[in-house]
DNA sequence: ATGACTGCAAAGACTTTGCATCTTT
DNA sequence: AAAGATGCAAAGTCTTTGCAGTCAT
């Protein structure tokens, strides 16, 4: 991730988590992960990280979805799908959906406001929950 | 908001603070706000009768902002503009930013998925928190 | 009376944090 | 040795909930 190695082995086991993850993870997600591996982890040194990887721009968050905050260390510009029934995250691939500078601009304008970022979420049901829902009927 | 009366008070008075706000509030806000005409108020309430305008389809959710839930009225399809600041949300106006259906059946298609909703939220300063930046240099 | 609604306070869920300890340089 | 990172558990914050009491029909 860096080249400095300023850094922890659990802290790296940490971000290679996430990195490797393709589940868009919650604290509480790597932290299980991470106990198989690292016996002795800690929550709180998940959280700690996570917060410090923030700051660091070397992840970002995508919001608080069923209570739970989840990441992405994909920081690049891309839109998710939520699964309202089993909140998955899923990347929407492609950059069809997103907005040109003059979208910004629109939105600084009427509003009077500066524009750093945005997010577009697409919400609805994943294929394994519309299988489950046929399943039951 | 509906014509079959068949709502206390105070479900009313909730209702009625959130519509006539331009906040987007959150639970804790109106429990504020309402705690003046309405001393005997408990929050508790103020968050039972937001989970019910919710599932009323009343009112909706704009998600999870600096720990509070923050909820609008106004269940439009619009976007909305988050001050990374202070946390003030508002609308963005006109449908600009709103995509077409075809949008929706390119995320269904890629993502192998159901879309029933999305959400475009704008980041960045507010104008007053701009002012209030200038003001300290 | 019956069902719906509420106050209150306790419980829940997720996250942060203080402090002593352990690592790394 | 100094600075940084962690474990542990307590505390913090927001939200939900159980229960008894209240309100409306």
């Amino acid at each position: 991730m860096d080249n400095k190695r300023n850094f922890s082995a659990k802290r790296e086991a940490i971000y290679r988590a996430i990195s490797s993850a393709d589940t868009h993870p919650s604290a509480e997600w790597i932290y299980e992960q991470l106990k198989q591996e690292i016996p002795d982890l800690s929550l709180g040194t998940v959280y700690r990280n996570l917060n410090i990887f923030k700051q660091n721009g070397k992840i970002k968050s995508l919001g608080v979805f069923n209570g739970h905050e989840r990441f992405d260390f994909d920081t690049s510009p891309h839109s998710h799908f939520v699964c309202e029934c089993c909140f998955s995250i899923i990347d929407v691939p492609g950059g069809i959906n997103l907005f040109d500078k003059n979208t910004c601009l629109y939105v600084e304008k009427e509003c009077g406001v500066k524009v750093d970022s945005y997010s577009v979420v697409f919400y609805g049901i994943c294929r394994k929950c519309r299988r489950k829902q046929s399943a039951l009927r």
